[in-house]
DNA sequence: TAAAAGATTTCCT
DNA sequence: GGAAATCTTTTAT
């Protein structure tokens, strides 16, 4: 899929497709190995109840960034797809700039370096400025894979509202995602 | 104006 | 496995 197509999409389709994509800010970052779909009519999705100061990037152009803080202590970075809809970006693949993000988070270990969209945003760098900004220009760097890795789902993890949505998606076997996956016949590749 | 909830992480037991 | 930390946004009064 092209970009301009998957800022387009669906968040549940782009939440997918963005699974095993290469993914830097300032040259720093890894692959995408964990996603979650947010669409507009869906409970548990910051845009459900319509436009707020805090979710506008939401209603914009797609191919925009949305970032929120979470808690009151981290970031939260999101990929607009059409209006109301977005994919959260939960883990990635530390790749280039390894030694950078760890400086950036602390020695936790590398399986946890991005493990969690939390951690992403403090590894990358990535924070309240970046809010609507693009993410086809600098300094963030998309780019999808040629071919769509093996992919597990399960359901979308720390929401109380449509949790039973299996929204969540994976990279199969990878060792850099958030939380495991249900063993489910179809998901057998889950780790 | 007040109260509650929240797309989390970390540390402790 | 459980609770604390921490604070902004949203919703209710």
């Amino acid at each position: 899929m092209r970009l301009d197509r998957l800022f387009g999409s669906s968040a549940l389709e782009a939440a997918q497709a963005l699974i095993g994509a290469e993914f830097r800010v300032d040259q720093i970052g890894g692959i995408i190995v964990e996603t979650e779909a947010y669409e507009l009519e869906d409970p548990a999705s910051h845009s459900f109840r319509g436009p707020t100061e805090r979710n506008r990037s939401m209603f914009g152009p797609g191919g925009r960034a949305y970032v929120y803080r979470s808690y009151g202590i981290h970031w939260c970075l999101n990929v607009v797809c059409r209006p109301g809809s977005a994919v959260l970006i939960r883990a990635i693949e530390p790749r280039w700039g390894v030694g950078e993000m760890e400086h950036r988070r602390g020695g936790l270990g590398l399986r946890l370096l991005c493990a969690g969209p939390g951690r992403v945003c403090q590894a990358l760098a990535v924070s309240g400025i970046h809010d609507g900004l693009s993410l086809t220009q600098p300094p963030f760097e998309l780019s999808l894979p040629e071919r769509r890795p093996p992919i597990v789902s399960g359901r979308r993890i720390g929401i109380t509202k449509a949790a039973e949505l299996p929204w969540r998606f994976g990279l199969a076997g990878s060792i850099f995602i958030s939380r495991r996956f249900a063993e489910t016949p179809g998901n057998t590749a889950s780790s």
